[in-house]
DNA sequence: CCGGATCCGTTTCGATACTG
DNA sequence: CAGTATCGAAACGGATCCGG
């Protein structure tokens, strides 16, 4: 299966391809949020995604310039997807979804990570970018 | 057409109705930061959304509680769309992923818009958020 | 006019089974 | 482990009709 193609032409449809996609916006958690970074981790989610929607969706955002695919180190066999700067740049998002959802999910959240996040969200924000760097 | 049900039971399946999905994130875009309040100023977007799927986002986001549905005072005949308190809450995650489409959609963004945000970050959302207090 | 409801052809999604 | 192939289900879009 190709990777999705943007369906609109408007400014904005960059964004709606992440943003706009439940399974797109899953992968950004789990890699931003969770420190996952292979495919079978990101199948292994509660949220049971397909392989070929995972690939999918990975082709897309690689092309999009979201996330980086790489060999791993010590097996060859087996990749790693790391995100770029502007995929980085999209931890303020991830981090104010997971506050809407923990204060008007019925089943709430992780308070283990919005705890801190509520408290100093600017060094909290930060200190999860700097994995990155 | 029935007001979609969420795909998962995992605890942020409430989330992702809105976030996991293109036309929702469009509505609430229209309503929170455009000042959009009627069915044919949603469905006047750019983005041309059909009028079945309109209907079934703006049935989804009042099953959420997420917006209410009101006549309008000078029009028996026409509802305007309001959001909820927890709507209102969805101002934050807006401004950011609009931030970050300003930053790396190659056509850009509303300058107008994301200029006072980026400088006055907390001014500007507290602003918004007043129109619907 | 406004806000839908309904039908229908087409596209896309996604679960499962299978493969390099 | 990381994907492809298949195929049924669902979503989509477009047009059209309807009630107020």
């Amino acid at each position: 299966m190709k990777a999705a193609q943007p369906r609109s032409t408007c400014p904005i449809s960059f964004m709606l391809d992440i943003f706009g996609d439940r399974w797109t916006l899953l992968v950004m958690r789990d890699l931003l949020l969770n420190g996952k970074r292979s495919f079978s981790e990101f199948l292994a989610s509660d949220e049971g995604v397909a392989t070929n929607i995972l690939t999918d969706r990975l082709e897309m955002l690689v092309d999009r310039g979201v996330i980086v695919k790489d060999v791993s180190p010590d097996n060859k066999s087996k990749f790693l997807y790391y995100p770029t700067a502007r995929g980085v740049d999209l931890i303020p998002v991830l981090c104010e979804i997971t506050l809407w959802a923990e204060k008007y999910s019925p089943a709430g959240a992780s308070k283990a990570f919005t705890g801190p996040l509520k408290k100093q969200r600017q060094q909290t924000i930060a200190k999860l970018k700097k994995k990155f760097g």
